[in-house]
DNA sequence: GGGATCTATGCGATCGATTGCAGGTTGTCA
DNA sequence: TGACAACCTGCAATCGATCGCATAGATCCC
């Protein structure tokens, strides 16, 4: 029964091998896999499957996931680009993207990009080596190298929050468009007319979208749109000269800004001018970010379900890792919902009209 | 100088090997891989170290980690195990620990640990089993039974952000004593008596060590250091509910926080009571997360490095993993700083004093 | 000029799990 | 009883890189 002359010795420390307690149980050790194995189970009979069992149980057996991989060729590792692990923006994608695939089996490995195209590119191919059987991205511009370079390498990819002008892999987005959209309704209801845009950067979709989306809607409310000003970056200082740039450019009595962090840099503008928001100029955001319903004011807003996306993002990629034929290119969009609270209100016309209509009122009783 | 009957058939798609790379050349894959690894280069000569560099060039090869790994038993994975993957709050801190950790080769397998103490150290059986080569975890509590896991495995671990109280381990934290005592002195300077303190979870380093500092702050000051309400998490609705609490129960007119959110708790209870913040009740928190300085008042909080600590941890794993001796147990503690903003102000029976006197000085002139 | 030393490279086992194929045993049916 | 199927289990190659050991050739020294 015994293996004769076996070289391996493992040492009493050593975590056990398949090896081990197929020698303990005395079958071989290809029994001991299928019988530890579900999927193969079925092919060894009950009582050894249970000796093996046990005897896994009382070494504490862990199958070596290295050494699977290395046969089988796939390592169930996911790799996860973010453009900056350190800003708190993306962990709620993170999270989402995380605990759907945990559930699967499969771990995330993830890797900070940088903002430099070559340099994610080199960190991909890193992932690569590390034979990840699927990326998420969350760093796409909207004409991407590194999705160029995913595609060449034949590997399943899955974009989040951002995608690509053309659609080359599967995306999981909000509704940028009609986001705006919201930002923008919601102003003119309040009786809004000189509306400006802090825009996003160009390169990245939400960017442009939510731009042509604030063009498109002031268009179909027959105003103009072309009160502008891009920022370089989704930061508050960025947004915060773009605003500048916005309130010395353009008499605007509201603003309807991409992002929430250069909404916030609008404020600190408008503070700067001692102006009021949202008395003086209103402000809306763009992706509810935590702590936003806190802000002086809190800030309007287009909620964003980020965990959501991150799990949706992570099904999509299951689909494609798991499937032997090429699976469509598919953009999964998620709607919207503005968030209505403190940061926009009647602009001050409208207001002294809303008086004096309640003041005529008051007399005509 | 072929290689006779090569069964490997690599189809032209497949990324190459190793072997292919040796083929190419006419020399043996050992060969190839010395003269690819920077530590053994110097032992094969520089005509062939050119020759094979140029066709793993030529042919993009990469070398495979997982068979390297398999081989080596080493994996050059970190696992990082976090309370909530989806927490903003843990981005700072990975980061730090991802860009350290990056520069020398390693990649992060990020695991969310949840809060149940058993789905952690199955989580961290998971790492163990992709044969991570050290861990990093930010879940500590303070007598931490997956800290008593990794002991067992001998993995190479280092806490970060919480400790246990017993030091077992490396450990990267804030001197949170001093951190809270920081909020207390400054409270006390703008003359404030009865300071109450809403206390982190008991389970927490963070949470009893503030409390702790809170309490001998007070106590060198002479004061009463028992208004204390007990949080059970490290959120807005425990925070508010303490908050409650401690205004039911005492008549502070300060309160200090053990966490920034526990804070922003207390804002929202200080609210819905009709009082203003700092007006009524000065409140302090701790961490300095992203957005507080806009918070409705801007939050006075204790700053603390994150993304440096993150750094500080990957250095220490690094360290012990690179060691072939056992290396000491350390705990690095990084110094907080107080970042004075409006959310704190002297309390009115001072600012009383002080308008009288400011009005006896202007009758004096 | 013969042995010693050094250098550059080849050889083959190894890490641990997986899997196609083969072989042995038991059961079934005519 | 013989043929065949069904069911278990074993065998050995395989994934790709690594490294201790062996060896061929070059160099050196007295």
């Amino acid at each position: 029964m015994n293996r004769s002359a076996s070289t391996a010795r493992p040492s009493p420390t050593r975590t056990p091998t398949l090896q081990a307690i197929a020698d303990a149980v005395g079958v071989h050790r290809a029994t001991a896999a299928r019988a530890l194995d579900p999927a193969k189970r079925h092919l060894i009979s009950a009582e050894v499957v249970e000796r093996v069992q046990r005897e896994a149980q009382r070494l504490g057996y862990r199958r070596d996931v290295i050494a699977a991989s290395l046969r089988t060729g796939r390592s169930r590792l996911v790799g996860v680009l973010l453009p900056d692990l350190a800003n708190p923006v993306f962990a709620p994608i993170l999270g989402g993207i995380g605990s759907a695939l945990s559930a699967h089996g499969y771990s995330v490995l993830v890797a900070d990009g940088g903002s430099d195209e070559k340099q994610q590119i080199e960190t991909v191919e890193q992932l690569l080596a590390r034979r990840v059987d699927g990326l998420v991205l969350a760093t796409a511009t909207r004409r991407d190298a590194v999705v160029t370079a995913c595609l060449k390498a034949k590997i399943p990819t899955v974009l989040v929050n951002r995608a690509e002008d053309k659609e080359r892999v599967a995306a999981v987005v909000t509704d940028d468009i009609s986001g705006m959209r919201l930002s923008v309704q919601h102003l003119i209801e309040l009786g809004h007319r000189r509306i400006g845009h802090i825009a996003g950067p160009e390169n990245l979709s939400t960017g442009v979208l939510r731009r042509r989306g604030f063009e498109a809607a002031m268009a179909e409310a027959g105003l103009d749109g072309s009160m502008v000003v891009t920022a370089q970056a989704y930061s508050r200082s960025a947004g915060r000269q773009a605003c500048a740039t916005l309130l010395d450019t353009y008499p605007v009595t509201a603003i309807a800004a991409s992002n929430d962090l250069l909404a916030l840099g609008a404020y600190l503008e408008l503070r700067t001018r001692d102006l009021s928001c949202p008395d003086d100029v209103s402000v809306v955001g763009h992706n509810d970010m935590p702590l936003v319903d806190m802000v002086d004011p809190p800030l309007t807003t287009v909620h964003i379900e980020q965990v959501t996306m991150g799990e949706e993002a992570a099904r999509l990629l299951l689909e494609r890792m798991e499937a032997d034929a090429p699976t469509p290119v598919v953009t999964k969009v998620t709607p919207p919902v503005l968030v209505t609270r403190a940061s926009t209100f009647a602009p001050a016309a409208v207001e002294g009209q809303m008086k004096r209509r309640r003041a005529h009122a008051a007399r005509a009783r």
